[in-house]
DNA sequence: GTCTATATCTCGATAGAC
DNA sequence: GTCTATCGAGATATAGAC
């Protein structure tokens, strides 16, 4: 971690390490190591660790409003949504630590929460909108109802992998061959929930 | 907070703080405040924050365990899971907090990780047992990929709370009402992919 | 068992030399 | 822009009176 502008380098830094261990868990000198330069730099370059915790933020949910963007919005219910689905799972293995991120910051009852559910209200609009037709609009099959879950099965996947590699002798569940096994799993399970509502 | 026995009281700050902030955003200090004692006294009774984190996770444990052991696991497949769910759902809206707790910890690649594993695979080992006749033992239609979804689904809505209550117009997701809608969808959702996999 | 007082450490953040 | 040095606050943990 000695390449490229200091100022990413502190960033990327603090993204690892807020990511594993939480913005509590971390401090200003821990950041300062990771990125190979002393303590006073980090301060010079953002202003307090909040604001580094701001700006990892930010990165991310820019990067994930661009892939929601690029979402091919056409065709029936099924397709649109796996199609989103698939974006999200894309996003998510080549962005690991958002996830945790987000998780962590929510479950912790963070003061960036106003910031945090931007991101949760982007992807709740789209399933909305995808689901629009096919649910009610309140009730236990409403949509709302629906993100949540499918938040859960894709994301619990991630967060849970540490714990899951124990339970299954070792094995890293974010390895391409479980990563692949699990995508398959929530697209069988997102198409018996099409089916039983009529969907397909 | 100033009734009973202190060194309960104490569990119980702990426990509360713990579950809301996270082991590394809360401080000795602010559990003693909590509990109504002295911080001396807090490492009176527990010789460290790290005891003290533990037996906070101890008793959510001896606790769960009970509740597995409870659930009557006669009748059919569908019978058996949708109890086993029921009974995960009373618990947790009992303990709210365990489920924070445990992600949290999770997420952030506690110490404790080991300990709190444990309480995750009881859970594991019953949805396997339950759909062992239904179910390949591997591939994506595994019992194993089925846990991680079940919990997701049933736990993503208690830790999304937070944030699920600033997207709804300020409505609390935990209060009766909802939870009992959340419960109808989880219910739904369990039949949907038990007609899909010919269990019924 | 509970307290006051304190030792020791690490934290976030700043001052100022270079 | 990056460093050394340091501040003051607050952290974990302990000593010892009561």
């Amino acid at each position: 971690m000695t390449n490229g502008d200091p100022a990413e380098r502190i960033l990327d830094a603090a993204d690892e390490l807020f990511s594993a261990r939480g913005i509590a868990g971390v401090s200003v000198r821990d950041v300062a190591e990771r990125a190979g330069v002393k303590k006073a730099s980090v301060f010079y370059h953002y202003k307090s660790k909040d604001e580094l915790f701001e700006r990892v933020l930010e990165r991310y949910y820019t990067a994930h409003a661009r892939v929601l963007e690029s979402v091919d919005s056409g065709g029936d219910v099924s397709e649109r949504l796996h199609r989103f689905i698939d974006a999200y799972l894309d996003f998510i293995e080549d962005h690991h630590r958002y996830v945790r991120l987000v998780q962590m910051e929510i479950t912790s009852g963070s003061a960036h929460l106003p910031q945090i559910a931007r991101g949760v209200g982007l992807l709740h609009e789209r399933v909305q909108a995808i689901l629009s037709g096919l649910v009610p609009d309140s009730g236990p099959l409403a949509a709302r109802q629906f993100f949540v879950s499918f938040a859960g099965i894709v994301n619990n996947y991630y967060l849970y992998a540490p714990a899951l590699s124990a339970m299954w002798g070792g094995a890293d569940p974010l390895a391409a061959g479980p990563r692949r096994e699990r995508r398959e799993h929530v697209h069988w399970i997102v198409d018996a929930l099409l089916s039983r509502l009529g969907g397909k």
